[in-house]
DNA sequence: TTGAAAGCGCTAACAA
DNA sequence: TTGTTAGCGCTTTCAA
C-alpha cells in the first residue's frame, strides 16, 4: 500500500467513524475470537478466581469470554453448549454436570476445542485440570491423625452425583483412616445439601461420642461447620479441631486462625485457558485426555 | 407451512445434523443477542453477586453474557468497550473507571444501550444504578455515635480517583459526626491502597489517642482492618468497635459476629439488567441519566 | 498497487 | 404455501 492511499485511508476512516464489524469478520473468518466458560456456580471463590485467571489471558490475546452458569443443572448446561456452538465460540472450558455425556462426546468427536477444569467426566477423552485430590485429603486426615484426634468427622456436599473432587476426597480420607494399623479411631461422615448440615451435625453432635475434629471438604462446608460450631458455643480447637479444603478469605485472622488446605485456583485457571488456546491455535497438537493435577498447600495455623 | 414440509423438514435438520449459525444470523439481524459487562474487578464479592443476577436474566432471555474486567485502568477499558461495540453487542453493563468519558459521552449519543453500576460519571446522561451511600454511611456514624465511642476511626481506599461510593460515604460519615453538637468526638481519617493500609493503622495506634471504633468502607477494607487487629490483639468490640459496609460471608459467626451495613447486591444486578433489555428491546423509551438508588441493610450484631 | 467480485449463512421480501 | 434472491460487512482471490 502506498504512503498516499494509507493516508487517505486513515482520513476516511477518522471522518466516517468507522467501526470494523466483527461479526461479519467472525461469519467470513469462522472464528469469534470468543472462548466460552461454563462453572457449576459463579458464587464459589474457586470459580471466581478461575474465571479471573482465564479472563486475563484472553485478554492478552484479544479474545472476550462468555460466562455461563450451569447452576449444575444439566439441562441449562445443554441449551448453554448449544448456544455458544452456535455463536461460534472458538472454544470452551466447562466444570461438566456429569450429565451431558453424549452431547461432549459429540464435541470431541468434531474436534471441539475444550477443556474440563476441577471434574472428569467418565469415558470422555477431553484435557482435564484437577486438582490432587487425593494428597489433599491426605494431608487433612494426616495432619489430624498426628495431632491424634479420636473421633473424626468428615463433612462433605452430597457424595451422589459422582462429583470428581468430591468422590476422590472422601475415598481417600476414609482410606487413610482406616488404613491405620491401632484402628482406634472412630470416623462419622456426614453428606448432604447445605441446607441440611446443620441438623445433621446437630444430631451428631447429641450423640455421646461426640466428634473432637471435623475435616470440611469444601469453602461453603466449611462455613456451615463455623456457624454450627459457634452457634453451640463449641471452641476450636480445644472441643473441636477443624481443618478444610479450599482457602477462605478470613482463614488467617479468624478465631482460632484456621488451618485450610488450599488450591492454586489462579494458576489452574491459567493453565485450563493455555490447553484451550493451544487446542485453538494448534489444532493439529491436540492430544487429548491429558489430566494435569496441581499440587495443593497445607496452611497450618491454629484450628487443629 | 404444511404439515408435511414441516416433518421432511425437521428430518433434514435431523440427517444432516444442521445447527444454526448465530453469527451469520447477528450480522443479518444487526443484533448479537449478547450483552457485556464491564467490572472494576471480579474478585469483589458485589461484583460476583451483580454479575450472577444479570447472568441469570440473560439466560431467561437467550441472551449471553461477555465478562470483562477492567481493572480500574481506563486504558483496559477503554479497549473492552471498543471490542464490545465491533463485537455488535446490544448493551453495556459498566462499573465505570471514570477515565473515559468522551468515550461513553459518544456512546450515549449514538443511543447506545448501556446502564452504569455503583458508580456516577460526572456529565453524563447514563441510567445508573446505585446504593444510597448517605445513607449507608448515616447509619454507621449514628450506630458508632449512639453506642458512644468517642475516637471514630474511617478506613477508605484512596479518596483520590472521585470514585463515588467512597466519596459519598467519606462525605457523610464526616459530616454525620461533625454536625453533633457536643463536638467532643474525635475523628482519623485513613485513605490509601489495600498494601499500605496496616502501616497506616499501625501508626495511628501508636498514637497516644487511641481510636475505639472504626468504619470499614468496604469489604476489603475490612479484612484489613480484622486482619491489624488480630495481629495486635485488640480485642472487639472493648478494645476497637467495628462496623462496615458490605456484608462478608463470616459476619454471622466471626469471633464476635460483626455489625455490617449490606447492599442488595442480586437487586442491583437484576434491575441493571431489566433496565438494560428494556433499552434493547423498546428503544424508544429509553429516558436516560435516571438515578436508581436502593437502600442499605443495617445487620446489627456484636462488633460494636 | 489498486479495484472488483464472490461468498460466509442467515433473514426478509418478493414471486411463483 | 413454497421457492428464489438480495444483501448484512467482511476477507480473499483474481483481474486490471
Amino acid at each position: 500500500m502506498s504512503k498516499e492511499t494509507r493516508t487517505k485511508l486513515e482520513q476516511a476512516v477518522e471522518e466516517l467513524n468507522y467501526q470494523p464489524n466483527m461479526v461479519a469478520r467472525s461469519l467470513k473468518q469462522k472464528s469469534s475470537t470468543t472462548i466460552g466458560v461454563i462453572v457449576a456456580n459463579i458464587l464459589h471463590v474457586y470459580s471466581t478466581q478461575v474465571i479471573r485467571a482465564i479472563e486475563d489471558l484472553c485478554h492478552e490475546k484479544d479474545f472476550h469470554l462468555i460466562v455461563c452458569n450451569a447452576d449444575d443443572q444439566p439441562e441449562k448446561e445443554k441449551k448453554y453448549i448449544e448456544m455458544l456452538k452456535a455463536k461460534q465460540v472458538d472454544g470452551i472450558i466447562a466444570f461438566p454436570t456429569g450429565g451431558n455425556v453424549a452431547l461432549y462426546q459429540q464435541l470431541t468427536e468434531e474436534g471441539y476445542p475444550m477443556v474440563f477444569m476441577d471434574r472428569t467426566v467418565e469415558g470422555l477423552k477431553v484435557d482435564t485440570i484437577l486438582l490432587d485430590n487425593k494428597k489433599a485429603a491426605a494431608l487433612a486426615a494426616d495432619e489430624l491423625m498426628n495431632k491424634d484426634y479420636r473421633h473424626l468427622t468428615m463433612v462433605s456436599p452430597p457424595l451422589t452425583h459422582q462429583i470428581t473432587p468430591r468422590v476422590e476426597r472422601a475415598q481417600e480420607f476414609i482410606k487413610k483412616v482406616q488404613e491405620e494399623d491401632n484402628h482406634t479411631r472412630k470416623l462419622s461422615t456426614i453428606s448432604g445439601e447445605i441446607r441440611e448440615m446443620k441438623g445433621q451435625l446437630q444430631e451428631l453432635f447429641q450423640q455421646k461420642e461426640r466428634p473432637d475434629a471435623i475435616f470440611a471438604m469444601n469453602d461453603l462446608t466449611l462455613h456451615e461447620v463455623l456457624s454450627f460450631l459457634k452457634k453451640e458455643k463449641l471452641q476450636i480447637p480445644s472441643d473441636v479441631a477443624v481443618i478444610s479444603v479450599d482457602e477462605v478469605s478470613f482463614a488467617a485472622f479468624y478465631t482460632p486462625p484456621l488451618t485450610t488446605i488450599s488450591q492454586p485456583a489462579f494458576e489452574m485457571g491459567k493453565k485450563a485457558a493455555e490447553i484451550l488456546f493451544s487446542f485453538i491455535l494448534e489444532p493439529e497438537k491436540q492430544h487429548r485426555s491429558k489430566i494435569i493435577r496441581f499440587e495443593p498447600t497445607l496452611n497450618r495455623r491454629e484450628s487443629c
